[in-house]
RNA sequence: GGCGACAUAGCCAAGUGGUAAGGCAGAGGUCUGCAAAACCUUUACUCCCCAGUUCAAAUCUGGGUGUCGCCUCCA
């Protein structure tokens, strides 16, 4: 499959270091609060990638971190009157629960903190000081990006017009004003950690180099997060780890564009976002998965309201596609294919390619989400109760299939119960004696129950709202 | 100022040289006691503008306009 990669601007046929075996980085949550609908777009993209990887028979190392110690996660504790450590149970909780409407694949996702490789980072870090690529004054340490003649190379800055762009610093400790932080003196009343140079506690950068490496070896296959990460983050964590280990830190890199609300960068500081959780008030998170992957990652998109709904829309018409496909395969019949089902059954084939072609195009989401529409559309209109099993089965599969590499529709209809089930036999009952007044007030009564009811000429249809 | 991205219908959105996917919304119809679903029909001689290359451009080149991101915490 071919993979924009940042590092060298351009779409690169993606190689893994192992045969078998792909690791992923992903930078996860500063856990201080709700994630918002930008935090949720890599989490959902790379998760797509991730799916289609184990799709391509890879076992993926798949690693989202969580920072659980920096000036945010302080200032809330302050706040709160919490400790920094109840702050990010909370929230990584929290981070847990939306993760799971998201449909993310937690069960083997590798969550490691910040707070519990401390031992690991000062490692880290003073293996930086002895190479002379790192310096301490007054407890801190820095790292001197002057030591590396190719940092910027991700960002495609240099050193020069950073330094003279650089704003006056207040303290003048730094030997350049580019510098940044690997450990930080304690402030009193701040957690901290011993460590050779004071009481202190990491910088933001220093953890991701520390655990990739830790969990995934000093290179790592995919490493991914959103655009704006791109600088600093990003090209700190390679500076650290490139100089500590002397091998490229990651060979591929991938950044999302950003969510926007009216073509504004939806951001705390904006004050411009919606949480995660205020749209799971509204929408099955399923929705807002849809949402995400309706158009390519690397696209700028805008988010409202309408946006949403216009999804749930689209993702309602799939999922009625897959539930006529299943009611089919209830009723339709046992006979052997002909010629017509044949060529019905070719056709779906090639929406299958056209999904994998689209997948392999630099995760093509929203191509690939096309092909399922006109498979559905198929099943749609071309098949009845007289079609063989077979194929009403060979295309249900597929549909399954391809849609569970992007992790959607996949939500089974639970089954009916008793009391249920008997009031929609009432209603068919009031319905043949033609008490359509009864047969209405129950279809309302089970629609306050979340039961939906569809009188087709095929029978009586139910499902349940999301 | 430096680096970069984006601009396709009422809306969302694919498409990077061969004559505009898909979805949402709208309109009309089939079906129906009604509703819903499903289906059918219908909506871009045109892809921000101008010039160029080519038999052929939404796609390539040059110029322009607009919007946004990063350069400071940020997915």
């Amino acid at each position: 499959m071919r993979l924009y990669n940042t590092l060298t601007r351009k779409k690169e046929e993606f190689i893994p270091i192992k045969q078998d075996r792909v690791t992923m980085y992903v930078c996860g949550p500063t856990v201080y609060n709700y994630i918002h609908v930008g935090n949720a777009r890599p989490l959902v993209v790379f998760d797509v990638l991730r799916r289609y990887l184990e799709y391509k028979n890879y076992t993926v190392d798949y690693l989202v971190n969580f920072t659980d110690i920096d000036d945010k996660l302080i200032n809330k504790a302050n706040e709160e009157g919490a400790t920094v450590k109840e702050i990010a149970e909370k929230f990584i909780g929290e981070y847990l629960k939306d993760a799971k409407g998201l449909l993310l694949k937690e069960e083997s996702t590798n969550h490691p903190r910040a707070t519990e490789h401390i031992t690991e980072i000062i490692g880290f870090i003073k293996e930086l000081v002895d190479k002379g690529y790192a310096y301490s004054v007054n407890g801190d340490v820095y790292f001197d990006v002057t030591k590396l003649d190719e940092y910027g190379k991700l960002s495609k800055k240099n050193i020069e017009d950073l330094i003279s762009g650089a704003r006056v610093e207040v303290n003048e400790i730094k030997r350049n004003p580019i510098d940044f932080t690997l450990w930080k003196a304690a402030k009193p009343g701040e957690p901290s950690w011993d460590s050779p140079w004071g009481k202190g506690r990491p910088g933001w950068h220093i953890e991701c180099s520390v655990m990739a490496r830790l969990y995934l070896g000093d290179t790592i296959d995919i490493h991914a997060g959103g655009e704006d990460l791109q600088f600093p983050h990003h090209e700190n964590e390679i500076a650290q780890s490139e100089s500590l280990t002397e091998k490229p830190f990651a060979n591929y890199w991938l950044h999302n564009a950003m969510i926007n609300v009216e073509n504004q960068k939806m951001s705390k500081s904006l004050m411009n976002f919606f949480t995660v959780r205020e749209i799971s008030k509204e929408f099955d998170l399923e929705v807002l998965r849809f949402f995400i992957l309706s158009a390519h990652y690397r696209k700028p998109v805008n988010f409202s309201r309408e946006f949403v709904e216009q999804a749930k829309n689209g993702l309602d018409r799939l999922y009625n596609g897959k539930n006529n496909l299943e009611y089919l395969m209830d009723n339709c019949k046992e006979k052997a294919l002909n010629d017509k089902d044949n060529k019905i059954k070719e056709e779906i084939t090639e929406l299958k390619k056209k999904f994998i072609d689209s997948m392999e195009d630099d995760i093509n989401t929203a191509d690939a989400i096309s092909a399922l529409f006109e498979m559905v559309k198929e099943g749609n209109t071309k098949l009845s109760q007289d079609s063989p099993r077979e194929l009403v089965i060979f295309i249900h599969d597929i549909l399954t299939e391809l849609s569970g590499i992007l992790g959607i529709l996949n939500k089974e209809n639970e089954l009916l119960d008793e009391e249920i089930a008997e009031l929609i036999d009432k209603r068919m009952e009031a319905r043949k004696n033609k008490d359509f007044k009864l047969a209405d007030q129950i279809r309302d009564t089970l629609k306050e129950k979340g039961i939906i009811l569809e009188d087709t000429k095929d029978g009586v249809k139910w499902k349940r709202v999301r």
